[in-house]
DNA sequence: CTGAAAGCGCTTACAG
DNA sequence: CTGAAAGCGCTTACAG
């Protein structure tokens, strides 16, 4: 109500706005006496400085900024389980914008607004293609520190946190085929998005590598969202030449693949074995299958680091060299896959 | 980088600081020629309005802050839907803020920030008691508007959306009752939030009112968090005079209360009926059981409505008068209640 | 140790 | 329709 201002704390206490500046940032020297007169003054009228004006002198916000699409997802648990511990073993304040189901237009909304200002960095998660322009466009006229998560954007210089998503696919289809698999398929997730085609080019290539076939109808293509697995595995039970093993391009997809196995009345993983990708701990929509044998990266540890980092950045000032860091994946055993038992 | 503003703008396009300011926020009225010239020129420097001066002189934002506990917790799905679902509905950004752990020195320097001109409005989720002493000391020096969710504060003055604890709870012990159980123990939360103490006088005042008594060893406190509900289950199932059916504080305890039961080997519903509260579409740690028979609170709509009322209200400009709502519960029968089989 | 003054980048009456 | 000027609330050299 009141909103109180230092000047108002500087008529009350009688001293400088210089001064009383310095008292409530607790930087310079001021005397015992004038100190105490000030934060009479502080406690009396409930000052509480304006963000606003603050930032607008000293050109930084001490926030950082983070952006993903739905974070309701259950997919983000572990992601943001890293975000929040290290917002907490520092001093930034650490903000989250969600862009529910991705709509470009509200992404670009937030990343021109926190960019305009309001955080000193940005991490933004995501394989999506159409941030490369949304940030070329509102990267040069800001000196916000950027942080990108699975988005390899080429030629776009800043930090960014990788995985290695070509030889997680590879090693988890040369698992299969060490299980005894030669008839292989697989779910692949949205086609716009760089770790869809690259766990696919994985897949490919081991595939290539192994000297086995790629059989008609293998290659599924999700439409829609991770639902869709449902129906793309049904479609793979339908062939004549139905797989004994679907790799599938996340966990997400191979739950929803599972469900469509065991409607069908087949077992998982005796009739037929399936891997996911992620390491996802919460499923959706009450998955209650077997776990999934997938193909683990470490989201915890991404969203840790990528807070981590940027501030340490922020906290030596500028920002020359941004990291590039590629996580590598591992193959976690559990329940859905077994050896072919034809 | 380049750090672009309006000065640079007027100088590059002829005209002076008021004319740059117009075309950019498409204020007044300034002519085609004018206007085409500034566009020209943003266009050319990649500039964007600094959020921070734009903030301060005008008293606005256009923001709302959400601040929640552990954002990770999968309580918060629906919940964060709505608050999602909201934002995407309205023209104001929306910035969430999570408190680790419920850390109250983390939690008091988000509202600081946040009503330190960051945002033009707060939500709040949660029944804390210690939120009292943090909004009051925040928030007289602020023009902010609140909106706390499951927490009344009484004679704090903001809006509030709540639930019908207290009815909620003794509908379940009714719905139990009618059932036909008669031995009916209560697994209460966290002491220090009001939801809990609601709950447990439901179920309280439902026993004493059908004149049934809390036998010995019937009311169960959970210490740490939700997890603890295993052991506090282990404890009634020890007990001579087990209980044939337990109500649990919420859904998230009711879950590892399943657990344990199963564990003992017991079936659900047919040795034990077990009832949650909340209704909460993702259920902790990978959670297999029976769906949970419980009481849902309409967190999509609590979510939803609470960004929707904010943002009515800040459009209005004076919010003079703050909403108060409370939510009525209602019971969802799934698996784990049917009739005591003794 | 303290204060007067400039300035951060923008918007907004106020004249014209 | 356009511009000069004041001011939002704060911090920061610069003198003293």
């Amino acid at each position: 109500m009141s909103n109180v201002t230092i000047k108002d704390l500087a008529k009350l206490s009688g001293v400088s706005l210089a001064t009383v500046s310095r008292v409530i940032n607790q930087k310079g020297y001021v005397s015992q006496e004038l100190s105490a007169k000030v934060l009479r003054a502080v406690e009396e009228t409930g000052y509480r400085p304006n963000q606003a004006a603050r930032s607008l002198v000293q050109r930084r916000t001490d926030s950082i900024g983070v952006i993903v699409h739905n974070l309701h997802d259950p997919f983000f648990y572990d992601l943001l389980r890293g975000f929040e511990q290290a917002a907490a073993e520092i001093s930034y304040n650490v903000l989250f914008a969600s862009v529910l189901g991705g709509d470009t237009k509200s992404k670009e909304k937030y990343l021109q607004y926190l960019s305009g200002g309001v955080v000193d960095a940005v991490v933004m998660y995501g394989s999506y293609m159409s941030d490369e322009e949304m940030l070329r466009c509102a990267s040069p006229s800001s000196s916000v520190d950027y942080m990108l998560i699975e988005n390899d954007i080429q030629g776009f210089k800043c930090n960014k946190l990788l995985i290695n998503n070509v030889q997680g696919a590879y090693s988890a289809v040369e698992y299969l085929m060490g299980k005894g698999h030669t008839d292989i398929a697989h779910i692949c997730g949205n086609p716009n998005k760089k770790v869809t085609i690259d766990r696919l080019n994985g897949y490919l290539a081991a595939m290539r590598d192994k000297g086995l076939e790629v059989q008609d109808g293998y290659l599924q293509q999700l439409s829609a969202d991770y639902r869709n697995g449902y129906a793309r595995m049904k479609s793979l039970l339908a062939l004549k030449n139905r797989p004994t093993a679907v790799f599938c391009s996340d966990d997400a997809i191979a739950s929803y693949a599972v469900r469509a196995a065991l409607d069908a009345g087949l077992r998982v993983p005796e009739d037929i074995s399936i891997m996911g990708f992620d390491f996802q701990t919460n499923l959706p929509e009450r998955y209650r299958g077997p776990d999934l044998t997938t193909v683990k990266q470490p989201l915890y540890q991404i969203g840790f680091d990528s807070i981590t980092l940027l501030a340490g950045q922020l906290k030596k000032g500028r920002f020359d060299q941004p990291e590039r860091k590629v996580y590598d994946t591992q193959i976690v055993e559990q329940e859905t896959v077994c050896g072919p038992c034809r």
